[in-house]
DNA sequence: GCTAAGTCTGAGATCGATTGCTGAGATCGG
DNA sequence: CCGATCTCAGCAATCGATCTCAGACTTAGC
């Protein structure tokens, strides 16, 4: 394969460089019959643009990385599935960076990102962010976070409203009868896992139960001291929220392994709506998040910032999604 | 933030361009006084080399793609996991890159993949990969295979020894006293699931049992057919292998609808060791790939590959993981 | 038919690095 | 003390594009 350059292209179709690279990228600034001869040779060579070329030359690239904590979870599996095809329809092209919840790491992305001329990225934190901290980076100042932010700063954001996700749960679980609900965290860090649990705890002594957290740390133990916790409990709950899918499964596992049984013995939620819940055993009753539309949400902030500074916050609708985990309180 | 190139370190540093390069990339070739002074000074600036005009002018890049179909299953998202981190120890950038099962697209990201100057690539594929169609991409000489491929060809890959987690897994449940064991297929494409249940075939009908697959298809909905046609059987088998992790979760979630324990009124295998199968209901016994070994091997191939041509076969062990989804038959 | 306003295309500098070549000093043996 | 050998740094071409400028040709208006 000789090297297929701009230029070889242009010898072939007797034009000049110049008239090569216009006729890719800015078509009408070239005779059309010009351009559709070019695009026809090129096409025969089998001819593509140099993507670093292009951007070290124009200042700015089609890069968009993708910032998550950890590709296993499959949380932020999904958003990178679907913040993928975002952004291809976009015509932009989704790096994935794994940090591993090592900021430095992400520190790391930004300056290669500025490196690469990315011209925006998104974020999917693992902590509270700090506004600042994002801003002493040139790259800071082009991205969005999914996540609330510290005192709704100038950072684009997407979220979903955890309190109305929350108040969904809890409803669910009203109507079927229960009334002592517990709650385990199993995350924390992101704002997100403080107002799920904020919103938990508020929620659940208006409604005259009193707030039960079975756990609130984020290791991957969570759930298993979770279900010890109930064990130990001599009036346990009849249901018990758990902040995220991931977690509601350690928990339901878990308890599994003590012999107590879902639904039957307790009632247990999730919160997240991944596909994985639906062939849980049991499938998990779960507050679903629009993950598909976060991330085209996301990319659109990202470009309308771009474009004229726009800072928005965007706070998405979750909403009940019923399977098997739950059912009425055991008489 | 000043746009920071090479030469506005020369310029501070009071030397050619052409010396802080050197200073970077080939230290022996500067006095050390002078490039521990360009050091200082670029460090001082906050410089970082621009790996995009590095790359364009050295026609090599540090970019790794990793080819997967399906970043939420999370076989893949382990393997991007480790293949992360194992590049990154050896000064590769690893390139997520997903397909959907779509090979337009693997095509796509092998010219794109040419285009960045990437030297070779990792693929982990959804289909037979054809070594001929692979051959007709320049990038397709570079890259190795996380599967079998036909015929031992020139291209070099890792796999684990597919009939020997088979033998493990047969062996396990035959020491707990089944006779009767179905196999669910549920992947299929791949030369990796195609040994798995040629394996299993050959294997259990040696055992004088005849073999029982409850389902071949590879859609999601495998595991719920599977349970279906087991719960239609006169006389159903007393455990199940299924070819994958993920397909063992549906299975028992499926199974668990109906009423069937597991594994008390049925034993069920899978074949991974992903992480998720601890904190399953029940935690999955399973057969374990060594995942982060195969990214280890995968870029050490690659390499070696690269450097001197050669094409290697790697074949790993894998390794029996029992936990609770398995026991004896009911009787 | 002649000038003014467009259209198109070519020239050449530039983005941020790398590298073969050349030459200035330093080192060394005799 | 002199030429030969080494070190080390500068020069300038180059990678594959983009983009401003300016010139060549059309087209239009009167």
């Amino acid at each position: 394969m000789p090297d297929l350059s701009i230029d070889v292209v242009a010898k072939a179709a007797g034009v000049h460089r110049s008239t090569v690279s216009r006729a890719f990228s800015r078509p009408e600034a070239v005779k059309s019959e010009t351009r559709e001869h070019i695009l026809r040779i090129a096409e025969g060579l089998g001819y593509t643009m140099s993507p670093l070329a292009q951007a070290l030359r124009r200042k700015t690239s089609t890069f968009v990385p993708l910032i998550v904590p950890d590709i296993t979870n499959p949380f932020f599996a999904e958003l990178a599935k679907t913040m993928t095809q975002a952004a291809d329809e976009r015509g932009y092209q989704l790096l994935l960076c794994v940090t591993n919840g090592d900021p430095a790491k992400t520190e790391g992305y930004f300056t290669a990102m500025q490196a690469m001329y990315a011209p925006f990225g998104i974020v999917a934190p693992s902590t509270k962010v700090d506004t600042d901290a994002l801003k002493r980076f040139d790259f800071g100042h082009r991205v969005v976070v999914i996540d609330r932010v510290e005192g709704d700063s100038s950072v684009p954001t997407v979220t979903v409203d955890s309190r109305r996700g929350i108040v969904l749960a809890l409803e669910h679980l009203r109507s079927l009868g229960h009334t002592s609900i517990g709650y385990v965290s199993g995350i924390s860090g992101t704002h997100t896992a403080q107002d799920r649990m904020d919103a938990y705890l508020e929620l659940s002594a208006e409604g005259s139960s009193t707030p039960l957290v079975l756990d609130s740390g984020s290791d991957p133990d969570a759930g298993a001291r979770a279900a010890k916790h109930f064990l130990e409990m001599d009036n346990p709950p009849t249901a018990i929220i758990a902040a995220n899918d991931m977690v509601a499964f350690a928990v339901i596992s878990a308890l599994g392994q003590s012999g107590i049984r879902v639904p039957e013995d307790v009632s247990v939620m999730g919160f997240d709506g991944l596909a994985l819940g639906a062939r849980f055993n049991p499938p998990l009753t779960t507050v679903r998040q629009p993950i598909a539309d976060m991330g085209n949400i996301a990319i659109e902030l990202a470009e309308k910032q771009n474009l004229n500074g726009s800072v928005d916050h965007v706070v998405l609708e979750p909403e009940l999604l019923v399977r098997a985990s739950t059912s009425g309180p055991r008489k």
